[in-house]
DNA sequence: CGGCTATTTGAATCCATTCAAGGGGAGTGG
DNA sequence: CCACTCCCCTTGAATGGATTCAAATAGCCG
């Protein structure tokens, strides 16, 4: 009854894991998906929560607002996420039986609906499941306190290095087709979600994935971005 | 089988629901208490994960490193919590099964620990806990994700305050004798810790407080912080 | 009493922001 | 099909907030 295994995340990223690729179980279930258009919110901070959802196919951003200490001034609100296929949206609403952010969908995209009534007792009956449960919620803290270290440590050159970076890694992983490195890949969201994402303004993004490109690193083509030197990118 | 009820989380802080408070049943298990001294790791990153932990008495900092991108530069790192009494350490280790980060004490400290290889099967057998862990689970979640926005959007005077704001909250959850708030508290971290946490310069933190104070909204001696103006700490 | 660490405060520097302007691509309607 | 508009992106220049460097003070422990 030990707590998960997962030999190939020893330093690196963390898995993510999903409820419905590790539990095949889980896949005779019959749950619904549903279709996002591109701008449309999946779900709205304060609603009640419902249902986690699984990202079949598409791509979400989540953002948060802080209700501002100033009520004059306008509340703080930044992206904390973006998300995949394969990851699991709606984690931070399960202390509070309400959603903490809103998930906005970057393109159309589909996502497997999976009522928590369900699912609670589903994972008392099945010890793997809930362990898989509790597995992806712990990557979930782990990604946003690795989230909240980049904003608190790094400059903006190595946060947007850092992006591209984790970007490139887990389109890889969401496209669960080949075991090639995609050299290209498509940004789904627009220079200001990076900068919110990042904690800078776009301007700066913009400015330092210039210069990655003038340093040799990545090329680039608006939304396009192609991997020509992981090892320039890395190295601060 | 609802998830959550929480009445009082409506739009401000989230609660921080424990283990041991809520599950009377889980108080009747033995689960054996160690003593931290004050600079000591509870758990280092990287180290086996064997149990979570409760604070019974106390306060924890945890430390994240983030492998730095440049081998030749110091890895970042960063201060990305602190822990009072009733808080619950150890989560971002679940999915990969090893600490994410280190847990030092600020001060002599108990803790209560808690064996994965029982929590596990015991949450299966009990509805109620599955429940309350995977809402904990869910608060860190949020509580990360909050820092992340901080760190993304306010700048250093706003940190320092909403800082304060929390601490003191927290400070007063965790004296569960009365429903007082308390107008003392004695910092049990460093400024370097401070500002670790909120990504500021230890120098940055101390003119910061010292403003707070000529302006009324703290009242400052060393480590001792006296809440004068709740209102004007609030307001931006 | 020293020696140490923690804290405060000042002054100069620097990185990211802010303000501003121009280019480019997608979609719409004439 | 082309013109028009809207949004997104890029780049430059000036500003500003936080850092860095530096020095002095306060507090704690042996």
């Amino acid at each position: 009854m030990e707590l998960s295994r997962d030999p190939g995340a020893a330093s690196g990223r963390v898995a993510a894991p999903t409820l419905h690729v590790r539990l095949t179980d889980a896949d005779a279930i019959p749950f619904p998906t549903r279709t996002i258009e591109r701008g449309d919110a999946l779900y709205c901070a304060g609603e009640a929560l419902r249902s986690l959802y699984t990202v079949q196919s598409g791509c979400f951003k989540t953002v948060a607002t802080f209700p501002s200490s100033d009520d004059t001034n306008a509340p703080h609100t930044q992206v904390i996420g973006f998300h995949l296929p394969n990851e699991t949206l709606g984690l931070d609403g399960v202390c509070t039986a309400r959603h903490e952010s809103d998930a906005v969908a970057l393109e159309t995209s589909v996502v497997r609906i999976m009522p928590v009534g369900i699912l609670e007792p589903l994972c008392r009956e099945y010890a793997a499941m809930q362990h898989e449960l509790l597995a992806i919620m712990s990557a979930e803290i782990v990604r946003a306190s690795r989230l909240a270290l980049m904003l608190g440590t790094m400059p903006a050159r190595e946060r947007v290095a850092a992006f591209l970076l984790d970007f490139f890694e887990r389109f890889d992983a969401s496209a669960a087709s080949s075991t090639e490195h995609a050299t290209d890949v498509l940004l789904p969201m627009t220079r200001a979600d990076i900068g919110s994402y990042l904690g800078l303004e776009l301007e700066t993004v913009s400015r330092m994935l210039s210069k990655l490109q003038r340093e040799g690193a990545i090329g680039l083509n608006g939304r396009q971005v192609r991997m020509v030197d992981r090892a320039i990118l890395a190295h601060n």
